[in-house]
DNA sequence: TCTATACTACACCGTTGAGTGTAGTATAGA
DNA sequence: TCTATACTACACTCAACGGTGTAGTATAGA
């Protein structure tokens, strides 16, 4: 009934918002979701407990919101390549920066490790999250498109996708995650490697 | 002073002890290792909870038992190759299927799944484990034993096998644990692909 | 200046879980 | 059969943690 007098006032409290969030990740990612405490958290943002609970209904409330933030930052760095003249090499390479996005800083490491510990051992969770993100399907459009050029030959575009990121992955994104990146050092030769065991496969030579 | 009297009644507890290692290792790729409770395991082993404090001073010393357990489990297994004049193909084939023994039975990927997510959360303990253990030199001195007869061609065997070994986790083993082992349906064509992109690049024809 | 709103400080609750102590029972080995 | 050992049942301590309630204070917006 006189809602527009209660609207009148009304604080702008995204600051703090965004502040327990920033400090939350940081205790998530250096305790793990469990051994991170709601208290901690609140200490750590300088923040009383029950500001806190005012802005989150719960921990794992606060998690989802922390979670929807990471992948809403990270599908905003996907879609970047369509095939063209330019050499494959470089497109290639922008496909596997996009998919290294995720480790290059040390934050979205540290992200990137808190979640795959929690999907790994949630399954449930994992796949609810991971269910409507399919991160092969722009390169397998790319693979195809350049196979229409005749600048690649495969079979199955969907197998050699798979081909690619599990190279990009298995050499580069677990090993990071796992000694926290200290095998980016050097990066590039490896980045190099990488595509060109992909295009002695499937390259055609231009 | 009187040991060998004390030493003459020394019942057999090694039955129990494995029974509750057996049962403690459901429960924790069941849970988690946070989630579990020694409570929990005590009731799935059908034992009281002293008796499983009798045998293992702590949670933490329980899982540590059963983690050496593991990976004593698996390095019986990994020494298993050499050069010879077999064809390269199947020699690399058998690489790649002592890697997935990890995860090719439901027991092993359980615990592959519950150590990955405590060893990403936990660099130490996942580093001091992983420390004392080089997967990949068996393999280079492989490929180096190849690259002599002619067979392979590459600069450093080392890069070659961390290609090897990246197409093999990151295709394989990292998706049959996120999961849960559904991507190994259909696997061998995917392994003769991998093999088929390392040869690609690395083989010289015989 | 005034007031609704955000926030703090702090006590508090209920639960869970690691780990212990103990008295009594079952059993393997002599 | 005898006895030291393994085991059980159970009560218990202690600490941590998620979450709530409240009374009072600071402050942004009118």
């Amino acid at each position: 009934m006189n809602s527009q007098q209660k609207e009148r006032k009304k604080r702008d409290t995204s600051k703090k918002h965004k502040l327990i969030m920033e400090k939350a990740v940081e205790v998530f990612i250096s305790k793990g979701y469990d051994s991170a405490s709601m208290d901690g958290i609140a200490e750590t943002a300088g923040v009383s407990k029950r500001t806190v609970y005012n802005h989150f209904q719960s921990k794992e409330n606060l998690f989802q919101e922390i979670i929807a933030a990471f992948l809403a930052d990270r599908d905003r760095i996907k879609p970047m390549d369509y095939a063209k003249n330019r050499p494959l090499e470089e497109q290639l390479l922008s496909f596997a920066r996009a998919e290294l996005y995720l480790i290059d800083d040390p934050l979205r490491r540290g992200l990137s490790r808190l979640l795959t510990s929690v999907f790994l051992m949630d399954s449930e969770l994992g796949n609810a999250t991971r269910g409507q993100y399919s991160p092969h399907a722009g390169l397998i459009r790319w693979i195809e498109a350049a196979r229409d050029e005749g600048r690649l030959s495969c079979d199955s575009p969907a197998l050699a996708a798979r081909i690619f990121y599990g190279l990009v992955e298995g050499c580069i994104t677990w090993g990071a995650m796992m000694s926290d990146g200290k095998n980016l050092q050097g990066l590039d030769p490896l980045l190099d490697e990488i595509i060109a065991v992909f295009l002695s496969r499937y390259g055609t030579g231009s």
